[in-house]
This record gives C-alpha cells, sequence and structure tokens, in this order.
DNA sequence: GCTTGGCTATAGCGCTCGTCATAGTCTAGC
DNA sequence: GCTAGACTATGACGAGCGCTATAGCCAAGC
C-alpha cells in the first residue's frame, strides 16, 4: 500500500463496514454511505467501478482484517487470552454503539442470496469466517489441546460469538456475550488442561 | 384440514418468514411476498394494515414458535436429543434449500435498526430468542445441570447454533453446524455426570 | 503555460419500493 | 333475494434506489 493518496477510498470502505453492521447490506445505499464518509457520490463510483457489491465486498474483508489483526496480537497471550480479546472486541462494538452495531460478516451472510454464482461479497464473509477460525485453531494447537478437536473448538467459538452479537442487539442486553465469554473461557481452559 | 376462514394469511405469513429466511427482511419486498404466496397485494394491507412492519413480527412470531414446537416434543426425550433435534432442524433447513435459507430470526435480529423506539419485530426476535433458551434450561434443569451453568449454556447453545446457520451459508458448507453439534453434544453429556 | 488525468459535481435514467384509495366480487345470514 | 362485510383487483402516489453521463476542477509533469 504504497499510495495512500486518497484516503477517502478507506474512509468509504471503513463507513461501509459500519454502516452494514447496523442496518444491514440491502438497507444500505451508496448515496448514504457516501455522505456518511464525506465522499461524493461520484467518488464511490470513480474507487468501485463494479458498483455496490464491489464495496459490500470490500468493506466486509476490510471489517474481516481488522479482526484478524486484534487477533493476532491477542493470540501471542494463548488460546484462552485470545477469545478473551476477541469477545471483549465485539462486546465493546455492541456496547459503544448502544446495541445499534453488530458485525458486518454477519450482516452479509444472512442478506446476500447465494444465487446461481455466490456473490463476492459472501465469498469474502466466508474467508473472514475461515481466517479467523484458522488463527483460534493455530494457537490451539500449539498451546496443545486435542488436535481432534481443534476445527470444531474454533468453529463453535466463531459462531457462538457471532449469534451472541446478534442476540445481544436483539434483547438490547449485553447479556448473551458475557454468558458464551464465560462458557467459551470454560471450554477452552478445560481443552488445553488433559 | 377444516378449511380455516381464510388460509391466505397463514400462507402469507408462512411465505414471509421464508422468504425473509432466504434473503433477508430488507430485500424482501411485500409484492413478491403476495406473489410468492399466490395472494394478491390488496390482501396483505388487509390483513396487516399496520405494513410491512406487522409481517415481518408475525413472521418472526411464527417462525419462533415452529421451532418451540419442535423444541418441547423433543426435549421430553432430554437435553442431548433436544439439543441434537434442534441442530438437525437447522440441517435440514439448510441443506433442503442448498444454503440459501437461515434462520428469519437472526435475520431480523441482524438487519433491524434500533431506531429511537425497538421496532416490534426486533422485539419478537428477542422473545424467539429467549423462548428458546428458557425450554432449554428447563430441560437442563430437570435433569441435573448445575444450576449456576444452566442459563449461559442454553444461551451458548441457541448463539452458536444461529451463528453456524448463517457461516454454513457464507461458506456453503454444512461443516460448522455438524462442528456445533458435536462439540456442543459433548459439552452437554458433560454438564449433564456431574 | 499547457496538457493530462485523477477526482468532484450535478443531473438524470429506468425501476421498484411501501403505501393508499377505490371499485369490484364473493359469501354468509336474514 | 338482499344486504353487509370480508376479501380481491387495479392503479396510482411520492420517494428512493443503483447506476451512468457529462462537464468542471485542480494539482503534477513536460
Amino acid at each position: 500500500m504504497a499510495k495512500p493518496s486518497t484516503p477517502s477510498r478507506e474512509r468509504i470502505v471503513a463507513g461501509a463496514a459500519d454502516m452494514i453492521s447496523r442496518r444491514g447490506l440491502n438497507a444500505t445505499s451508496i448515496r448514504e454511505l457516501a455522505k456518511h464518509a464525506r465522499a461524493p457520490l461520484g467518488s464511490t463510483y470513480h474507487y468501485f467501478p463494479e458498483g455496490k457489491g464491489q464495496l459490500a465486498t470490500e468493506a466486509v474483508r476490510y471489517a474481516g482484517e481488522a479482526v484478524v489483526r486484534v487477533l493476532r496480537r491477542e493470540l501471542e497471550a494463548g488460546p484462552v487470552a485470545g477469545v478473551r480479546a476477541f469477545l471483549t472486541l465485539w462486546r465493546g462494538n455492541v456496547l459503544e454503539s448502544d446495541f445499534r452495531a453488530g458485525c458486518p460478516v454477519l450482516a452479509v451472510a444472512v442478506e446476500e442470496p447465494p444465487a446461481d454464482e455466490t456473490p463476492p461479497a459472501l465469498a469474502a464473509a466466508a474467508e473472514a469466517f475461515d481466517s479467523w477460525e484458522q488463527l483460534l485453531a493455530d494457537a490451539l494447537r500449539e498451546h496443545g489441546a486435542d488436535p481432534a478437536q481443534i476445527p470444531a473448538l474454533a468453529a463453535l467459538v466463531v459462531a457462538s460469538v457471532e449469534g451472541a452479537v446478534a442476540m445481544c442487539r436483539a434483547k438490547h442486553s449485553i447479556q448473551p456475550l458475557d454468558q458464551v465469554a464465560q462458557q467459551l473461557e470454560v471450554l477452552i481452559t478445560a481443552a488445553l488442561d488433559r
């Protein structure tokens, strides 16, 4: 990325991720996106000539990679710490937005219709989930978890956190995320002492 | 069946739940809904005079209660059997639709924006989640799980299943649901033998 | 200085949306 | 048979959508 001569572009992508996480993909229009990022409408089609699908895809990737960075950093202190940071990250998102924001990756996964061809945004969502699971799995393996259980355990972590974020939004309560955090912590700890 | 005076109404609600589970709430128009249920557009406003929000709310309730019925029946054979049926139900939905359908309750939870007032459809989603957790919690209590763990365990089950359904859709694979099923089965079994 | 090319501004295309109004049809009960 | 009320049919409304076209701006390179 040797040339960030145009901060507009990244602002648009980041804003898209935020808006999608709040209102969903279909309810978010390109006009609103541009206004939210203080960019002109024409610019969005300049930077993303393939239109809304391309913008959504990049927004999903952007959000996915942001999580990857946090996860990679915090997993250095072990799986329990990593999972805790994963939960804390979403907890912060949900609380700071007063239960208005969720996960943009989940939003796209739920909304984007798998038509004849899999839409790129949906593929990006799958890749985001995969990368999170992979990081968790690597950390679990390094810390001696039962290899036969590792992939399923990582999938459970990602699935339960994503589900809990949505439940928090619906219930207007942080409880589901905290309950999942507590259960996962016990589970991961048990998987490492054996 | 005894021919209810207006089968149209229920057909519309059921069709709405199905369409929302596939394409999300905002991408589903009332015109499509009516066509899908072979009902005239005017009828939708006859049965649901408050418009799309009311229809969405009833669709969420309809879907939530359908799950409640399955869960109540299968939990009679114990928590493990109930959780297994819960998973199997979603597994069937996802596979039969070739990864095109998810959970309408989750879809609404992710899309509906908590504006000034909580929209009724979002409240209905919260109630659906609550009722599922309650049924699971009751069964766990009856079978001797640690009371301190019960609510969190039930929340974990619901959250992870909802998350896994969405992940299956994105990945075009049933694996996440199967992985979650396997992990939850071990977890519930362990929670009962103590 | 002048051209080039990345960015912005504005207007508009065709379309579908949610919603409403109104007139027509059907059916049950007297 | 007639009437009342439940349902259907049809068309329109303003608004917003994704997207395109085109003209203007403005810094960098010769």
